[in-house]
DNA sequence: TACGCGTGGAT
DNA sequence: TATCCAAGCGT
């Protein structure tokens, strides 16, 4: 009979690999007495979510040069944050961050509520980064249940039923492993073992400190676990973006509604983006098309994006957007879509 | 509950 | 090239 994984195994393990990250307190210097910023905790979890630590890494660094406290964030302009984190994807993050930051600043003295429960109320914090900051930044013992996590547990107890539908058992075997003792490192040890070890395709049991707890390595399931729902296959949708530059080099702009698809983000005035898109120029000029399109995919769609720039005169309005001078235009300010279409014109 | 919501890297 | 995938949340 094997033995249930033992958390210190775990921890073990983490003392001699954790991997060093701009947001994390090495098991070393936790030891020591010093603890995490709550604020620097809580902006790397929203921007890890479903993003890739490699991908965080300079926008972390960029938003704690520029806003060191949540304070300072809840004091931002909403354009300055929806700018610094363009090319991170999932906009929603941006608002509900700044929402957060606004309501800690307004309604709790700008201090982090320590517990799970008042955590889960506020913006963009779910039951994931409610955990997540609770026991990293706290050390409370809460049970932190990301997809490494799902994986890491389906993989332990040979657990075959397909996600999502698994996500409750695997989230009570995930609490039943959580220890009183060191559970913010606990919490970022099992996420590490699933980002380094426990990985989705040739996991490396051989180097896994649970391997021999594990009931999937004992059957030999590990690389065909968790099981998932299968996907749908994503439609491809068309649009056309209209880039228009003044003749003094301000480019015409609009700032997107706040809810959808790149919701509160800067764009280029487009068409409707459908199977068969309606010609929609923003302004009166002579437009001319791009002999290439911008080519994307979204999380559920693929987008072919045809491309029209103009030069219009000084005297003229348009109908939507509105002319940002050129020494105020960032191209890194712009949604991947909108900076491809934008390479694409600078290109031609 | 299931779906909408980005992006870039690995395979 | 196509598909999968990454420290999820809101509705």
């Amino acid at each position: 009979m094997r033995d249930r994984p033992a958390p210190q195994d775990l921890l073990d393990w983490y003392d001699r690999h954790a991997r060093a990250m701009p947001w994390r307190v090495a098991p070393a210097d936790r030891a020591r007495g010093v603890a995490p910023d709550p604020y620097r905790v809580w902006l790397s979890e929203v921007m890890l979510q479903q993003t890739t630590v490699a991908a965080v890494k300079s926008y972390f660094e960029a938003f704690t040069d520029r806003w060191p406290t949540v304070t300072d964030l809840a004091d931002a302009e909403d354009a300055e944050v929806m700018a610094a984190w363009a090319g991170l994807g999932y906009y929603a993050r941006a608002r509900n961050l700044l929402k957060c930051a606004r309501v800690l600043r307004d309604d709790f003295g700008g201090v982090f509520p320590t517990d799970h429960a008042t955590l889960l109320t506020l913006p963009g914090i779910g039951r994931y980064t409610a955990a997540a900051i609770s026991a990293i930044a706290f050390d409370a013992p809460e049970t932190v249940v990301d997809g490494n996590v799902e994986r890491v547990m389906a993989r332990l107890f040979d657990e075959h039923t397909p996600l999502p539908q698994a996500k409750p058992v695997l989230t009570e075997m995930a609490a039943s492993l959580t220890p009183r003792a060191r559970p913010g490192d606990y919490a970022q040890a099992v996420m590490d073992l699933g980002a380094t070890i426990c990985t989705p395709r040739k996991p490396a049991c051989g180097l896994c400190p649970w391997r021999t707890n594990c009931a999937a390595w004992a059957n030999g399931t590990a690389a065909e676990l968790p099981k998932k729902a299968p996907k749908k296959r994503k439609p491809t949708q068309f649009g056309i973006a209209y880039l228009a530059r003044r003749v003094d080099g301000a480019w015409l702009l609009e700032r997107r509604p706040d809810s959808g698809l790149l919701g509160g983000m800067l764009g280029w005035p487009g068409s409707d983006w459908a199977d068969d898109p309606q010609d929609a120029p923003p302004i009166r000029a002579e437009w001319k098309e791009l002999s290439e399109e911008a080519r994307h995919t979204f999380t559920h769609f693929h987008l072919r994006l045809r491309v029209k720039c103009a030069l219009v005169p000084m005297d003229r309005a348009p109908d939507r957007g509105d002319f940002i001078p050129a020494p105020d235009f960032r191209p890194a300010d712009l949604p991947t879509v909108m900076r491809k279409a934008f390479d694409l014109a600078q290109g031609a």
